[in-house]
Order: C-alpha cells, then structure tokens, then sequence
DNA sequence: TGATCTATGTTCGTTTTTTTTCGTTTCTGC
DNA sequence: GCAGAAACGAAAAAAAACGAACATAGATCA
C-alpha cells in the first residue's frame, strides 16, 4: 500500500500509451528493472494497471470482469428463466428490458423475434438486440454505470415515463422472505417505480439464488409485480403471501 | 485479459482498420512471425478476433458492414483528424460527442484520457470509451439507427438541453461550397441545433471527401462553428469565408 | 550516537517468452 | 485438380524476464 514517488508518473505514463514497459521505465528513472518490477507489482496488487510480462497495461476490463463472471452464475437456470420470458412475448408488443444478467439472457432470447419494440435502459441489452434488424430499439439516456452496463439517473427516469409497455422485464439483487426486491443502489428505486408505473404487466426474473442474498436497498414488493419467473419453487410462506397478492409464479 | 504487452495494441490495429496480418504485425512489433501467430491464436481463442490464414479479422457480429466500410473510407485522414482533435481536450473538461466515424476515431484517441466526462448520442462511441475507466459517460437516449449507432429523435434532444459542455465534437456527412453542413436525416437537424445551442466551443471534424459529396438536408453552417478540423485545404473562397465568421481552421 | 526501518541495488536460480527449425497444411495461379 | 509458395503448428534451444534473498545506503527516531 505505500506509495511511492514513481508511482503517479507511471500512471501518468501508462495512461498517455496504454502500457509500460519494464525496461522503459527503468530508463526514464533511472533506477533498475528489479525496482520497477516491484513497482509495478503494487500497482498491479492495488488494482490501478495489469502486469504483464515485460511490462504493464491499462486494467481496462475490471468492471466488465465481474459483469462477465456475475453473467455465468446460474447461466443455465439463466436460459430456462430467460426462454420463459420470451414466451410471454407477442409480436408487435412494446417491452421493456430492465438492469441485470437475467434481462440480457433474455434479450439474446429475443434475438430472432420478429416485430419487437424494447426500450431499454440496459446497455448490455441493446448491444445484443443491434444483431435483430427486426427490432426497433429505444435506449433511455443516462449516465453509463459500468458494473453493469446500466443507465441511471434521471434521464433514463424521464425517457421511460414517455412511453407505455405492453411488458417490462426487470430483475434484483436479492429477494427477501417477506417479497420485497432488494437492489444496491439507491438510483434503482426510481427507476424501478417509473417502470412499474408505466408498464401494462410487470414481470421480474429472479434465479432461486436471489432468495439467499443480500442487498440493502428496498427497490418494491413483488406485490406489485404480475408475473414472477424463477427456477426453483419459492419458499411456501412466500409462494402463499403472492398468491394473496395475485402475483403469479412460473417455475421454469 | 490481455497476458501481453502486444495484445492491446493489436486489438487497436485490428479495429481500426479491421485486420491484421502477421507479416505486418511482425515487423511492427519487431519480433518473429511465429511470435505474432502465437498472440493471434491467444486472441483468437479469447474470443477477441477471429483468425483467418495469414492474420486475423475482427470478429463478427459488428453488424453493420457498410458502416464498418464507411469507417475504413479516408482512415488515416480520420486518425490524423481525431488526434488534432484529441489535443484539444484537456483534463477535467465536459465533450460532448456527436453521430458519425469522425466522432468515433476520437473516441478512441480519448480512450487513455484521464478525468473526462462524455456525453454522446453516439452508441460506438459509448462501446469505445467504456473501457476507459476515468471517463465519466453520459448517453443520451433515444431511437437506436442502426445505420451508424446513432441515437436519435426528442429524448436525445432533451437529454443534451441539460448540459452545457466545454467542447462539442460533430461530423456531417458533406459539406458544400458555401459553408453549408449537409446530412441524409432530419432528424440531425434539430439534434444539431441543441448541440451548437448547449456547447461553449463547437468543433467540426471533416476529410476533404466531406466536400465532393452531397446531401439533401442542411442541418447548419460553417459560421456557427468555432473551429474546424480536417486534412487538406479548403477551396480559397470558403478559406475566406471562413476567415470572416471567425472559423477558424486546422489542418492536420 | 546508535538502532532500526525503508527503498534500492545485486546476484542467482527459476519461469516465461521468443526464436529457430522442420514437417504438414492451406492457399494461389495455372 | 495440380504444383509451388506461403502459412501453419509443434518442439527444442536460446534469450529475456522474473522473484527471492541478501547487501547497502540514507532517513528516522529514541
């Protein structure tokens, strides 16, 4: 964790290139490649470059790393949910695909479905549905979150207030005894009710693994979903407290 | 991600003209051909190229084939342009940048930019600088065309009245002899008008083909523009012109 | 002043990468 | 469809980079 003279102009250099070398760097400050190398070890261990052999590079992808490992959790409970979803799909309709892995698996479910209008605040989403020219696609503006290629703030809130959906498909992080959705970020919440108020049918997709998670943010209650597509049975109290709610429940 | 020095810059040759070949990476690189092929079946393995006999092609699935040609047209004029244009920005500014391959060629001359916000309606542009993770990127949303990754249409308006930027980066699709900017769409027009309405200094990036091409819909002109950087002369009598609205002009 | 701590340099055995070589496969022009 | 050329992959040898251990020098503090 200490810090280190050299370590800011390395940055600085590594920014301006895209990588560093060993050798190079031992030149410009005059010290030996052994000191460099221990250079950049720290700054590799601290999260700030990518050592590589001879050298460094920009860590460019430590975001979309964990995106891509989240996306495998549950992949294949993540298909059966996702072609579940897209069943519910009818020509013509106009959906909306919320944040998450759950609605991107579904977008590329919906990858050949002819007659489609998505509107989508899910970056992630519209780089898959760019590949079905049958598709007309909306994307909400707003500032680009890279965890999860969401699009947040307000613009997104008042482009999704300007249409209304046939569907909206949306997902948690985790989903308490009790059917509330839990998320992590306080964004979410408006987002999600702009969703809820402006969609005909409201859909959540949730793998059984949301029901053992934790998150601190109340983003709604599945009270205020229609449909809720999982992968496993829910736990029986909950399963009874949505049937008082008229939520139904699709295991696929 | 990438296990090489090589790798990064490799994938940037690729994608900005495309493909590579292993004769031609060789000698950039200074290293053996067996060397290259090894880096260009690692790539190709993690799914970053696809390899074809004698070097590789980017991988399929970047839809849209006449906008990748469209980006090819004057390469190395785009390049030059865009790192003229990448001088401009300095640390800390707001940018907005707007549809079309000029726009795009800057987003990647930015990609090592430290403490930038961005503000788009431009999705390859978006799918460029996620992977600078010191910018900060705002998409304006809108209507998905797929002819050139524009968003388009009231939200994309309504998304860039809410800022003001430093500087706005923009194309157009010909130029005539009277300072006229001209597109295919007018739905640029209005777009255009919110982006020389909600910048400080508003720069034009166009090749000299921009000005034997033609185009039905005028969406402004050189006078409502600060500067203007291309790759050859302007015909004498524009030069004038120009030197009388106070545009100013860099050739790079 | 002397003990101690930290950053750096030096050496050396180990690991990784690159080159070299060679037989096989794939293109290209006819 | 064939022959020559170019490109390819595998494997061994060579080169480069690596990390660990220890030595040294300057700073810090009692």
């Amino acid at each position: 964790m200490s810090d280190n003279l050299r370590h800011a102009d390395i940055l600085a250099l590594a920014r301006s290139s895209g990588k560093v070398t060993v050798e190079g760097l031992a030149a410009h400050f005059g010290v030996t490649a052994q000191t460099i190398r221990r250079d950049l070890t720290t700054l590799d261990s601290a999260g700030h470059l990518a050592r590589v052999h001879g050298g460094a590079v920009l860590r460019s992808g430590t975001a979309n790393i964990a995106h891509a490992e989240r996306r495998q959790l549950n992949a294949s409970a993540k298909v059966r949910i996702a072609e579940a979803a897209a069943s519910e799909v009818q020509a013509g309709m106009t959906i909306f695909l919320g944040i998450g892995t759950s609605t991107e698996a579904l977008a590329r479910a919906l990858v050949h479905h002819a007659d489609l209008q998505v509107i989508t605040n899910n970056f992630h989403v519209a780089e898959i549905l760019a590949s079905n020219p049958a598709a007309q696609l909306i994307l909400t503006g707003g500032s680009y979150r890279r965890s999860d290629g969401g699009l947040v703030g307000p613009a997104a809130i008042a482009t999704i207030r300007q249409f209304r959906c046939d569907l909206a498909f949306f997902g948690c992080s985790a989903l308490d005894e009790r059917g509330d959705m839990l998320d992590f970020d306080m964004a979410e919440v408006e987002v999600n009710r702009a969703i809820l108020d402006h969609a005909r049918r409201r859909i959540l997709l949730a793998d059984h693994s949301k029901l053992t998670r934790q998150a601190p943010v109340r983003v709604g209650s599945l009270r205020d979903v229609d449909l809720l597509i999982t992968d496993a049975p829910l736990p029986a109290a909950l399963a009874d407290a949505c049937g008082g709610w008229g939520t139904e429940i699709k295991t696929a």
